[in-house]
RNA sequence: GCGACCGUAGCUCAGCUGGUUAGAGCGCUGGUUUGUGGUACCAGAGGUCGCGGGUUCAAACCCCGUCGGUCGCCCCA
């Protein structure tokens, strides 16, 4: 017990109901991002640790303690990537693709960032992501941020989260802005408190949504935003704050929102929820004009965001469970080799999820057939196989009919026929599967 | 990186102020007359009480350390 392999501290083996939420999150995401033409875009797990340290900003704490950061065997320092956007950008310049005009990209997979974990944060984490690049105007974020509303409803979960709106004006807007701020907390700086006396150093606008009492008063009578803003920002947040009016999607202006990463321009945006203790956001972005510009690229305007699908799990009701269709039970093994071909014949011809059950005694493979959720349980013994002769036990009913072997292939027809009338909203279990041969047979069943 | 709480069978937990062979439920395996589940009953397997050290005649229980978990701070998805 004490020599039991452990896993690496914040990752997790998902099994079960908390793998089903996950892929339920992921598939959804799939489904979504069709309706807004989002392409999917796969890229490496890890980078350059300069791809990270340089376009995250190297005060923040993801860049300077929270990166998994190591040396290949030729030397080079290469970094897991703690989210995905740089990536995407380096790709982006990697692969001119410019050429490509305006994309819209989606892509998701494990991020890994060195943190203490608690609840709703690890150190592999999974994060859903979308991109809209070369695209300068409010509509790509009015779009983008809609698919993130989209599929927060696709999840069920919107009831639980708000999105919450800010700006952080272009470059001169945010510079002027900053200089205002860094000017007021200079002038509070005895009543601050420690971590934002820090923060006065390293990112003093990261003052604005701290948490401590004393801050918040000093936050109060802070500068806002709003009138440092230029001309062309003030229009630029206008038209996207219509915009997503205009396309129903309600929003509240946050204007102590700001964004971790340097990069960020205009637009920042999160939906959040008190559903998760301390790490509220579930899925967040905004706009980031310069960034790959910065790399080395070309100037692309771009916004994106990215989504938890850990936290975005953690919201979910239990998805239902993925259950078989059909309980193979073989009495013996000339049973087990016989029912091969039928269980062959289901699931190629008839699309049918067949699991056999084979080990026990006939009451443990049975209890096992039952919790397997299979509706049917199909029943092979030397007697059956003698007359080539099938038992077909409907699990809801109890009812048990023996058909010829010749039959099989009006399981698939029933099991598909239930499945109709589950979809067009039929109650109960439906016919059991003896009663619903006799129906479709004329009468003519043995 | 800082703080608080927690760590007993595969899982969820009980174990009184330290005292003799550490328990329950669920799960697992087998059985309760011939090949039938979703309800019962019987039996069995499974734990060096996270790990290391200390106090004591005696420690799952007290102390220290360490590892891990949970929650919060910080930060962020």
């Amino acid at each position: 017990m004490s020599d039991k392999p452990a896993a690496i501290r914040g990752t997790n083996d998902f099994m079960g109901e908390e793998a089903a939420r996950f892929d339920h999150v992921v598939d959804t995401f799939a489904r979504v991002r069709r309706l807004y033409g989002f392409r999917s875009v796969h890229i490496p797990v890890f980078e350059h640790t300069g791809i990270f340290a340089r376009t995250l900003g190297e005060t923040t704490d993801v860049v300077s303690k929270e990166m998994y950061t190591f040396e290949d065997r030729s030397g080079d320092s290469l970094t897991l990537r703690p989210e995905f956007t740089a990536g995407i950008a380096r790709a982006y310049i990697s692969n001119g693709w410019q050429q490509h005009g305006r994309m819209k990209l989606a892509a998701h997979g494990p991020c890994f960032r060195y943190e203490r974990p608690q609840k709703g944060r690890f150190r592999q984490f999974h994060q859903l992501d979308a991109e809209i690049l070369a695209a300068p105007d409010p509509q790509a974020d009015v779009e983008l941020i809609a698919f993130g509303q989209h599929l927060i409803e696709e999840l069920g979960v919107a009831g639980n989260v708000t999105l919450e709106l800010n700006t952080l004006g272009d470059p001169a807007s945010r510079a002027a802005w900053q200089a205002a701020l860094l000017e007021h907390f200079q002038a509070h700086r005895d009543e601050l408190g420690e971590d934002s006396l820090r923060r006065l150093d390293t990112n003093p606008l990261r003052i604005l949504d701290s948490k401590n009492d004393g801050d918040r008063k000093i936050v109060a009578t802070a500068p806002v935003i709003d009138d440092y803003l230029t001309a062309e920002a003030e229009d630029f947040f206008a038209e996207v704050t219509s915009g997503l009016t205009s396309a129903g999607v309600g929003f509240r202006r946050q204007a102590r929102l700001v964004r971790g990463f340097d990069y960020y321009r205009h637009t920042a945006f999160e939906f959040v929820t008190d559903a998760l203790g301390a790490q509220g956001t579930v899925l967040g972005g905004g706009r980031y004009d310069g960034l790959i510009e910065a790399m080395g690229g070309p100037h692309v305007p771009a916004v994106g965001w990215a989504a938890g699908i850990e936290r975005l799990s953690m919201l979910l009701d239990a998805p239902p469970s993925e259950s078989v269709d059909v309980a193979f039970i073989p009495l013996d093994d000339a049973s087990r080799a016989r029912g091969q071909m039928l269980v062959a014949a289901l699931r190629r011809g008839g699309s049918v999820a067949v699991e056999t059950f084979a080990t026990g005694n006939m009451k443990k493979r049975m209890q096992r057939a039952d919790s397997s959720g299979a509706r049917l349980a199909l029943i092979l013994g030397a007697d059956e196989l003698a007359e080539d002769m099938l038992q077909v036990k409907d699990l809801a009913s109890g009812e048990q009919v023996r058909i010829p072997q010749a039959e099989t292939g009006f399981i698939g027809g029933y099991l598909s026929e239930l499945r109709l009338m589950r979809l067009t909203g039929m109650d109960g279990d439906g016919p059991d599967f003896p009663a619903w041969r006799t129906r479709t047979l004329g009468g003519q069943a043995q």
